[in-house]
RNA sequence: GUGGCUGUAGCUCAACGGUAGAGCACCGGACUGUGGCUCCGGGUGUUGUGGGUUCGAUCCCCAUCAGCCACCCCA
């Protein structure tokens, strides 16, 4: 195994997902797909890559998303494109071009797929991560919200993620928000040479992140600040009480978080987040989301309200401490002996997958001994013994593998080379 | 981007300033054509990489890369 050349390595924060990975992963998806679809969504696929302005304009040129993290480069032409930080913004863009909205007055998407953000990767956060997500277009009420967050708490519960708290809050809108964002920077400046350095500069650039501060000094002075959840004007407030109330209704019970805000500028009122226990350390946030009223305008589309959410894929499997699948063994591993009866194998395994069924060839060849042994820890339920003799008399013998690693020597029985497929299939479901 | 910890076989780990071992896994044999159990055999490694100190480095020093943890930020 002596190096003659230095290997090449994975792009640092984007990671492989071998095949027992890739099944956890791949039922995450599937199960996406299924309780999406049970609520009306169908899926979009969106590109990768969009022209850099419309994250610059949708999630805000000061956030850090945009500014620190996304992976922006010129295309042949010059045009700045940015791979995808994030899935809203796509969407949005896709149901504006689309004219969307002049067809179906109320529109269900999800999405599913790889989103990059140039972070310092650790346990559940990596530069290339994924996301699933969806969007409810064209509907305001309160409602909508209720739909929304129920379905996810319902996807969590169908991939086995039991404990998750929902937070819930409301930020307000351009009726409330503004004066709200002064009144709190007023405060934050008021402090500033009490706050800690990163609080100085939220103070200036987002004032509302300060709220979720960590540094303990500053809780105490922040706990005096004014919420958003206090400020709200009338329609703000009255929407949010409704939304909490249909949560009730539908028996889930949000903890009311006065100081949850979102890191993306496009949401209005509703914010909410899913948060998981477990492995995940403090990236604990599993999903995420919030009404974005304004947004589908914003980027030149018509006034449509929207409310959505994004969950990363692998930080639901954290949570789930997910661990590998195993792969689900073969119906019938082939063990031939000697060239003619290799050659005839061949053809026999292409009969049995025409017939539907999971059929693999020991390509090593080798002992017979040795087949055998490939066959029973690939997990294989049959094992067909094809050499000589049997090719001679036109038939082959048929085992019955125990259980992988143990059980009871298997039986074993002659068959035409003719009726495997048949035969296999009649075997396979007494054994199953 | 900031701070800290860690890098030895496929995995989990051991060792010592004198170029590395164990368990599991894997491969083969006992059984010239029949899996598992047992026994026997096989180490599969430039000790992450590059320098430095030293007669000699896996060990000490520096750098770098990667992973992890916290922060920032976010899903």
């Amino acid at each position: 195994m002596r190096r003659t050349v230095e290997p090449l390595r994975a792009v640092k924060g984007m990671n492989d997902r071998l095949p027992g990975e890739a099944r956890a992963f791949a039922r995450v998806e599937a199960e996406a797909r299924r309780v999406f679809g049970l609520h009306g969504y169908g899926e979009v696929r969106t590109p990768m890559a969009e022209e850099a302005a419309l994250f610059s304009r949708s999630i805000g040129e000061e956030t850090d998303v945009v500014g620190k993290e996304m992976y922006v480069f010129p295309d042949r032409h010059g045009v700045p494109l940015a791979l995808r930080p994030e899935g809203t913004a796509g969407a949005v863009r896709a149901y504006i071009e689309h004219k969307v909205a002049t067809v179906e007055p109320v529109t269900r998407w999800f999405y599913l797929g790889p989103m990059f953000r140039h972070e310092r990767p650790q346990k559940g956060r990596y530069r290339q991560f994924h996301q699933v997500g969806a969007e409810l277009f064209g509907a305001a009420s309160p409602e909508a919200d209720a739909e929304l967050i129920a379905m996810i708490h319902a996807f969590l519960g169908a991939i086995g993620l039991s404990g998750v708290r929902l937070q819930l809050n409301s930020i307000g809108d351009d009726a409330c928000r503004p004066a709200y964002a002064a009144a709190l920077q007023a405060f934050l400046r008021a402090h500033a040479a009490e706050l800690c350095p990163d609080c100085q500069r939220r103070a200036e650039t987002n004032p509302l992140r300060a709220l979720d501060c960590k540094v303990p000094a500053d809780r105490a002075i922040l706990a005096s600040a004014p919420e958003p959840g206090a400020s709200l004007c009338g329609p703000c407030r009255e929407h949010f009480d409704a939304v909490r109330g249909h949560l009730e209704v539908l028996g889930l019970s949000p903890e009311v978080n006065p100081r949850l805000v979102r890191g993306l500028d496009y949401y209005t009122r509703t914010t909410f987040e899913f948060l998981a226990g477990g492995e995940l350390g403090s990236q604990n946030t599993v999903a995420a989301g919030g009404r974005y009223d304004k947004l589908v305008e914003r980027l030149g589309g018509p006034a449509v309200p929207a409310v959505g959410f994004a969950a990363g894929i692998e930080r639901l499997l954290l949570a789930l401490g997910a661990t590998e699948a195993a792969a689900e063994g073969s119906d019938l591993l082939v063990a031939a002996l000697g060239g003619p009866a290799r050659r005839r194998a061949l053809v026999l395994a292409q009969a049995v997958r025409a017939a539907g069924l999971r059929a693999e060839l020991d390509l090593r060849g080798g002992s017979l001994k040795s087949q055998m042994r490939y066959a029973d820890r690939a997990g294989a339920a049959f094992a067909l013994v094809l050499g000589d003799d049997e090719l001679a008399a036109g038939k082959a013998k048929l085992r019955q593998m125990g259980p992988r690693g143990g059980g009871a020597p298997g039986d074993e029985i002659e068959v035409a080379l003719d009726a495997v497929p048949a035969e296999l299939r009649r075997r396979l479901r007494d054994v199953r």
